[in-house]
DNA sequence: CAACGTTTGCAACATTATAACAATTGTCGC
DNA sequence: GCGACAATTGTTATAATGTTGCAAACGTTG
């Protein structure tokens, strides 16, 4: 058995914020994108952990913050970090998680822990065929795919009341 | 090519609509589940056609009726038939679907039009199978999956602006 | 600086879902 | 049938999530 993915272990977290926010900056500027204070905000809050955050949630942080925010801030910056694959929506959550495939062409499967709340996002090539393969059989021509399969993480299989934050 | 699917052609809908009560009536005497006027109507609402239909689109159409229906009348009867198998909801719609397998060990992938609103459930073994072993390389077990697929259906794709209610 | 497009602030509103408790209905033993 | 009990439904209110529309502020470019 590898070693368990980041989310299901204690790790350093800083790293993955770094390494999220810059990769953040680079696709932007790629993009002549701007991440403003808001946007890089958000997405810093999102990635303040591995559980997806709601939209809410990330409202009454920035309240705390001196931003003066409202719904469509929030809402703003989330379609800016969604439009450029910076952050994922989880439907069956409505929340937000950050993307750890930034910048590459990824189809994301979603592992969702009912009991940490902890999300992996995987990449994987035979689901990925599979599912090509299903919609073609239906002559379905496929846009966007939402796959989210949420259960227990091997953490809390193993008993720990909660994952690391 | 085989013939395409029930959606994605002129059907005689009539019949998907008395299948699927008489598959509910079959499931809930099988659990001795009491399938009661107003559920049996909102399972019928949501079989008018095969585009999802929204709890309040529901409510809508029940106030039509003489049914005094309120929310949370709605939202209690698409709890009963979730937890029977006669319907599913579709997370990126916020929706509710007929389960065209019901009764069937099964696990739903979701064919969404995006043009015209019907929606195709499949059962795949292979997109299960695919699933399971990416999950358990992460040594995740799965507990629920949500597979929703959004695209353009054949009929669509081949120019005609609705499909088939 | 002036003009323009983008981003943000802000108020109101729309949609989706749930909580709490009372009233009604169905079921079962008597 | 009758009373007791559980399941279902009615009703009101409220929570949670997401959007519209318009005005002000900001950034860029010539
Ligand atoms: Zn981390
Ligand atoms: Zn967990
Ligand atoms: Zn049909
Ligand atoms: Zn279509």
């Amino acid at each position: 058995m590898p070693e368990r993915a980041l989310p299901y272990r204690p790790h350093n977290h800083q790293a993955c914020v770094s390494q999220a926010l810059a990769d953040a900056r680079h696709i932007c500027r790629e993009h002549n994108a701007r991440l403003t204070a808001i946007r890089e905000r958000v997405l810093e809050l999102i990635w303040q952990s591995h559980k997806p955050l709601g939209a809410y949630d990330i409202l009454a942080q920035l309240g705390t913050e001196g931003h003066n925010a409202a719904p469509p801030t929030v809402y703003r910056a989330l379609d800016f970090l969604l439009q450029y694959g910076l952050v994922h929506r989880i439907s069956s959550l409505n929340a937000f998680t950050g993307c750890t495939h930034a910048g590459q062409k990824h189809q994301g499967v979603f592992l969702i822990c009912r009991q940490c709340g902890n999300v992996l996002e995987l990449e994987s090539e035979p689901v990925a065929r599979a599912i090509d393969t299903a919609a073609k059989t239906e002559d379905f021509r496929p846009d966007e795919i939402t796959l989210e399969i949420t259960g227990l993480c091997p953490r809390c299989r193993a008993g720990a009341e909660t994952g690391t934050d």
